[in-house]
RNA sequence: GUGAGCGUGGCUCAGACGGUUAGAGCACCGGGUUGUGGCCCCGGAGGUCGUGGGUUCAAGUCCCAUCGCUCACCCCA
């Protein structure tokens, strides 16, 4: 912002300042000049907001919004327990092979989306775009199937994509994502979809539930080279986004909005009548595992992945209350992914749900997080007041009691109202004259009781009178 | 990458056909109660109307540009 500023008028004025008083005189003329022309040029720079805002696509979770984070994080670990499962916590940076290998050289994620950069010695490193890869490259890295022959592990945090921001979808996100790793058993697929139930269930908002099977590796391309051959017999008919969507990803065609489209799939080949025995039996013992648990789910021949490695079973919990971002979490069987990564071969099914958008619909028809409160709020009158008050505040925060306390010396009943405000379960007042009396006046906020406690002697035992009787 | 809508105190928004000191509610601070919260009443602080340029005697208002945000396409959690 001062870059057209004239540059080495300093230099210029001082190097030659043997030479004659008028010219040093000019030079700081100059500099003089110099200066008046960049505070111009600044005031005039349309860019001249110095207040520095977040990234686009980045949000702030500010300490309201955080109440309900910690709320679906404190549930669904709880219920992730129930099932068994272990956290487990990866970096956010990950070699950019990792992500290539796993989620497809050819996928929108890989080739446009990922935050991608060369460290300092020139290694192409990026930020995780989804946790599965992540996680399953720990697992391998550190021979966790060795330890266990079927590992359950969740993670939570933090996933950048290089997208266009909208309704329920930013640059960094957050994900809870969940794997299993050692078993191709379907009830297994049934088991973890149950256990997404029980989350959308306990966290009161409502999704349904669409599973497809996308085959296996020996089925899958006979299906895709059927569609792809149905697909150029109705090329010049499709919409200009489907005759894009024809070459770049098949499946993606048959998920088409347009009527004229939809006509046309009417003979369009279909994934269920693709699998291989083993793929089909998988998928109707998935489905009795969901009947047996009283999962409701509707199957969607149509639901197509945007990451490569599934295989099988998916699964997507969509909503109509999120705008064009209708799913909250999705997943899916990924066998043979391990074994892609360099490590051995270990069937696995996981899935994703999106933080931002579950926030989002508990906003709406959720369960509230509870309003935060404290126990003592410590109202201190006078200048005298304020050192003891100070100490006993801070005593009572060893023992394990929430306490406020104000610095500022503002009245009693600015302090009051803070005390409200906070949520405070009780007020102890201390002035003057509770000094001279050595009592202080305890105050219920509830009940507006008020009754008197002796002012510490010996600051410990004192603490621990007042949470026996506070608690 | 493409398209549309919107930018006025911290937040939500009013501001007729351009016209003189730019408003309200919420939130914040103080007072009414010489030391007692939530309700009520009174007062206060807080805005170069996103930014730059243009038209005009006069621009929050009209025009152009630019930046930002939002939503949608695409794609995904």
């Amino acid at each position: 912002m001062f870059g057209n500023a004239p540059q080495g008028h300093f230099l210029r004025g001082a190097s030659q300042g043997g030479e004659q008083a008028d010219q040093l005189y000019l030079g700081m003329l100059g500099s003089l000049i110099a200066f008046l022309w960049s505070v111009a040029e600044y005031l005039h720079n349309e860019d001249a907001d110095l207040t520095v805002k977040a990234l686009k696509g980045f949000k702030d979770i500010l300490p309201d919004e955080v109440r309900t984070w910690q709320m679906i994080e404190q549930i669904a670990r709880d219920i992730f327990h129930r099932f068994g499962f272990s956290e487990i916590k990866t970096p956010v940076l990950e070699k950019t092979e990792l992500f290539a290998r796993s989620i497809g050289e050819a996928t929108d994620i890989v080739e446009k989306e990922m935050y991608t950069f060369d460290d300092r010695h020139g290694a192409s490193i990026t930020m995780r775009p989804e946790g599965t890869a992540s996680v399953l490259r720990s697992f391998i890295e550190h021979g966790l199937h060795v330890q266990r022959p079927v590992q359950r592990l969740y993670t939570m945090g933090p996933m950048f994509r290089y997208e266009r921001p909208q309704k329920g979808r930013l640059r960094q996100f957050h994900q809870m994502s969940v794997e299993v790793l050692g078993s191709d058993n379907p009830k297994v697929d049934a088991e973890v979809i149950a256990m997404a139930r029980l989350l959308f269930n306990e966290l009161g908002i409502s999704v349904t539930l669409e599973i497809n099977s996308l085959g296996c590796r020996s089925c899958r391309p006979l299906f895709n080279s059927r569609l792809v051959e149905f697909l150029k017999e109705c090329a010049g008919r499709l919409c200009p986004d489907c005759e894009r969507r024809r070459l770049t990803n098949p499946l993606r065609v048959l998920d088409c909005k347009n009527e004229k489209c939809r006509a046309l799939f009417d003979k369009a080949p279909v994934i269920s009548d693709h699998l291989c025995d083993q793929c089909r039996d998988h998928f109707t013992d998935m489905e009795d595992g969901l009947k047996l648990l009283d999962i409701p789910y509707s199957v969607n021949p149509f639901m197509v992945r945007g990451l490569d490695y599934y295989t099988r079973t998916t699964f997507e919990f969509v909503s109509n209350a999120l705008g064009a971002q209708s799913a909250v979490g999705a997943g899916g069987r990924y066998d043979g992914l391990t074994k892609d990564l360099g490590g051995p071969d270990i069937p696995g099914i996981g899935f994703a749900i999106g933080m931002e958008r579950l926030v989002l619909l508990i906003s709406q028809q959720g369960k509230n997080a509870h309003a935060t409160s404290i126990d003592l709020f410590v109202a201190a009158l006078g200048k005298a007041a304020r050192e003891p008050a100070f100490k006993m505040a801070h005593a009572l925060r060893v023992k394990g009691l929430q306490v406020a306390i104000d610095h500022e010396g503002r009245s009693l009943k600015s302090q009051m109202k803070q005390a409200g405000r906070l949520n405070s379960g009780y007020t102890f007042i201390i002035g003057d004259d509770e000094l001279e009396k050595g009592v202080g006046a305890l105050r219920n906020m509830v009940t507006h009781d008020q009754s008197p406690v002796t002012l510490p002697g010996d600051l410990e035992d004192w603490a621990a009178k007042m949470v026996k009787i506070i608690k």
